[in-house]
DNA sequence: ACCCTTCTTGACAACTCAGTACAGAACCAT
DNA sequence: ATGGTTCTGTACTGAGTTGTCAAGAAGGGT
């Protein structure tokens, strides 16, 4: 029995997540998630309490949307698990875009992973938001190294190879990506170095 | 027939570099580097045009320290250079240190490359930014593909690799591990990354 | 010893920012 | 319809920001 509130919060966070991943934490001031979302101050003060909480559960959004993402594009049967790990590396090395089918960005610095963006920025005296993007770091993570083990029941991968290892070693390249990106390169330099790490993926010997 | 300046440029650009990798560029304020550089406010913009322009001057002394770093401990005969990139590899990815032989820094988020932090904050709306933090990129890279050509030349490397393809690969793995260390990973695990992509380098052909 | 040039310091004005408070609008239940 | 509760928008405050300016200090050449 009181009026309820006129906006979708999943979409004023996406709006915000947008503004984050173009400007930054420190570069974005409330006026312009306010100007980004369509909500007043007093609004985004009440629902999110200011700037930092929109900033925590707008990464909390993300990561929920990773495991909606990545993650089900990585899982599914041993067979196809290593031209599922191809594909979703591809993918990822051209950034995470805001909604699933929506090509990443405009531009790629703005394409970068929200999480990895945060992390590095502020990630160093904000404990909290360091760990909600290990958080998101670790979900994805496991999903590859759990496509890997696929792949190695396939007889796809070396199976003496360690699976978490493997798995660490391609999202720092993912994740390494994000920053080459930022440098300016070309889609076509990302999708090579995508293509050079698939290539050196340890593969069973023959015999 | 005038009065010297009382401070050393290097030193004072050293000190705001170190400022900028703590706090980012929007985190840190003209206040801080005065603070952190000891400089007066009207010194800093007579020197160096003020807070952008700090930036853009400690990024290009960062540049000039990159060839003498990094470069330094690629370049060498063949022979050795396998190990020398090994050796590269397991210190690089513990970050960029503000100065050569000394520990990177305590926490590992301000021990990422200076140029890889500005790029992903401010770089896509700053492209003399992205143009220096490129350069930067660029200059290591190429010192490590001609270090794995010698390691080609040597034996040790598989000669039908592409030498500049390798280096990317390695170079993104490096600046991938700036952003697994901003996520709180220990060095241990960045080692272990390291050694990981170091192992898949692709050997010549026994025969 | 003097003077001129440059550096240095601190203060200043204009502006932006985060967070709060208050008044008005909207909605649901009765 | 009406009332009570919550949401919405805006104005406000105090702190922090940038860039500039002028006055004083310091050194080198004559």
């Amino acid at each position: 029995m009181a009026r309820p509130r006129s906006f979708d919060p999943d979409h004023v966070l996406h709006a915000a997540e947008r503004q984050f991943r173009t400007s930054g934490y420190n570069g974005t001031s409330v006026d312009d998630i306010s100007a980004a979302t369509g909500l007043g101050r007093g609004s985004l003060y009440a629902a999110f309490d200011g700037k930092h909480g929109v900033l925590l559960q707008a990464m909390a959004g993300y990561f929920a949307r990773l495991g909606q993402g990545p993650r089900n594009m990585l899982a599914g049967p041993d067979e196809g698990a290593l031209e599922r790990l191809h594909a979703y590396l591809l993918r990822a090395v051209h950034g995470v875009p805001l909604a699933a089918d929506v090509p990443p960005a405009p531009d790629r610095a703005a394409a970068a992973c929200f999480a990895a963006k945060m992390a590095l920025e502020i990630g160093a005296s904000d404990p909290e938001v360091q760990r909600l993007a290990n958080d998101c770091f670790s979900v994805v993570r496991t999903a590859v190294a759990e496509c890997v083990r696929a792949a190695q029941r396939n007889g796809d991968i070396d199976p003496d190879a360690d699976p978490d290892d493997l798995a660490y070693l391609l999202l720092t390249v993912i994740r390494g990506c994000d920053v080459v990106g930022a440098y300016g390169h070309s889609p076509d330099r990302l999708t090579s170095i995508a293509e050079s790490a698939f290539a050196l993926l340890p593969r069973p010997r023959h015999h």
